[in-house]
DNA sequence: ACAGCGAATGTCAACGTTGACATATGTCAA
DNA sequence: TTGACATATGTCAACGTTGACATTCGCTGT
């Protein structure tokens, strides 16, 4: 089998017979073309299997790609995986593409790949920032006009558009749906402190609850994991505690898939529980998860949304955008505590 | 605010005083360039943001884009997620960039979502089929060389390499579990049949562990829902029946999601149950769930890596690479029947 | 003193496509 | 018959970059 160079449009037009202008006019409906023509050119170019090369078309026209470029800390979480979705569903209609690549939550890797981004001209960029990134580098892009949007977490060093969760409020319900029940301990399992802005947001909910509620704070109720496992590890030793909690809070889908194993194998049906974030088969758990619910596929779209209107030379200054969070009842939440 | 042009070699040449060959040369270590020179250039680069462009690039060296082509059905769907995370980190060390488009499972968006790949001059593609599609129209392309790898379901109407799991395999072992529990009638969710090869592939793997162990196949005990919520309504179908199955196998995710729903609200603890695919949590439930379980990230992996070696010029035939699946057992598998 | 050489840089064309403009042919009204 | 005009196509240059080749300069060895 012949290795064959891939056919150009002078090809194409060599096999009609005519110049690469006109199989460009056919191509792009672009001027006037003689029927028969039109149609000698569209059967060539299914001959030779022929595909436009975009790159010289952007090139030539010194558009950008009709891409966009997004950058996840995974795509194995199911939560970046429905935000993505979210975006691609908003964004077909417009012809966009999106191209993905995951940062690992590390910054270097996000810069790389922001780079790699912008050498391929994307029409917007999409990010959910890593913990320690900063974005003071993208401020000649913004300058430039290229849509920004950032996703979850705000940008850090830049003003630019972003879309999160309602993190301190939908804590804060959650926490304070805990101590309408009768809590008065209640345990916080979340990520590593201060770098990722989620955490920061969630705890600060969870400590304005417990100021709301007159309730101490203490800090040897909070634990950290920054995976499921080590969430799990972290719950039992707050439940090995001397005054343990009688109520946890998870602050993020792993901390409560964590919890929620720890819980089960320890056999504490009595611990209440609130996650932040919904996990399938949530209801069916034992007892049943009671969560602050997130929208991932809602943050998708209204950033997607964001972006095409920034596209459409919407030059109004940058927003952000809280998208609700909803506490969704289901048994977990409302254990009272014993005694 | 004014719109800045993006800076080109040509500006950053002029603003130090060199041609554009020379900042080509610097930025890509070709050729001897004098220390100063070199400093110059890259103070002028930082200065005003330059990005290169890398279309201009691949068109003048004629190299295809280092961005590999992705279809997925769904981007929300962990198990494709999980798949997309596996490549991402498998070629992530050869510089590859990821492109992902989701094909909501239509053969038409992944026809358009392939043109927009090969348009875009892509090293490889790598296609999780939708089920009506066709890939004959891609022969000129593999002709040409480029590499493509299915994954999940082989192609259609063309030679090519595919990574897939052991699916009749994992279907048998899941079932002949089931019935070495002394199950006989034992019921099939899944998708809708015929169209879809895992659908397929699964079923025959029931169908065969029957045969070996000498048991009737029963129509009625097979029913179909393409969604979580249609599989607990199968589910309940079957529950229904008559002479009810006294076990269910679950053949994808979702259909697990499904029957586990449906069970414990129906309050059916006494019905064995095993799923194919794991999904988080299966753990804790009640209860537990065992399962046949993939490893989407190992299959992602195998068909990167496929592609690579075909990149580095691997010119064997077409293979189809079979990744194992392995019986997780846990409690839902081993309730034995009534009676 | 000078050929010979390597280092540093420049010139030019080309990648595939399309915008701007030019040309050729046919049609129709005056 | 003329010219005004629309239709159909062609020519050329340019997008940003780099390969091939040319030029300039200072240095070395003889």
């Amino acid at each position: 089998m012949v290795e064959m160079r891939r056919p150009t449009m002078t090809d194409v037009a060599r096999e009609v017979g005519v110049t690469a202008k006109t199989v460009s006019r056919v191509l792009n409906d672009d001027g006037p073309v003689a029927v028969e023509t039109r149609e000698r050119v569209m059967a060539a170019v299914r001959r030779l299997g022929y595909q436009p090369n975009l790159m010289a078309r952007n090139m030539r026209v010194g558009a950008r790609d009709a891409a966009i470029g997004l950058v996840i800390p995974e795509m194995g979480n199911p939560f970046f995986g429905t935000v993505a979705g979210g975006i691609e569903s908003a964004v077909r209609a417009r012809g966009l593409i999106l191209i993905v690549g995951s940062s690992s939550e590390t910054a270097d890797l996000e810069l790389s790949l922001i780079a790699a981004f912008l050498a391929r001209r994307v029409s917007a960029l999409m990010i959910v920032p890593s913990a320690a990134s900063d974005h003071r580098h993208l401020r000649s892009e913004r300058a430039a006009g290229l849509p920004i949007v950032f996703l979850d977490r705000p940008a850090v060093g830049l003003t630019a558009d972003s879309v999160v969760s309602a993190n301190r409020e939908g804590a804060h319900s959650g926490v304070t749906h805990l101590i309408s029940y009768g809590h008065r301990r209640i345990g916080f399992v979340g990520d590593v402190p201060a770098a990722l802005y989620t955490r920061r947001e969630r705890f600060q909910g969870y400590r304005d609850a417990l100021e709301a509620a007159g309730l101490p704070f203490d800090r040897t109720l909070v634990d950290t994991g920054h995976d499921a496992d080590a969430a799990a590890r972290a719950t039992l030793r707050l439940l090995a505690l001397a005054d343990p909690p009688t109520a946890l809070f998870a602050a993020n889908n792993l901390a409560s898939m964590g919890a929620v194993v720890a819980l089960a194998k320890a056999g504490r049906k009595d611990v209440a529980l609130v996650g932040f974030d919904d996990l399938p088969l949530a209801e069916v758990l034992d007892p049943p998860l009671t969560v602050v619910a997130q929208d991932p596929a809602a943050i998708g779209v209204e950033a997607a949304e964001r972006v095409l209107s920034r596209l459409d030379g919407d030059r109004s200054r940058a927003r952000r955008l809280l998208v609700p969070t909803r506490l969704i009842v289901r048994g977990s939440g409302e254990l009272r505590p014993p005694g």
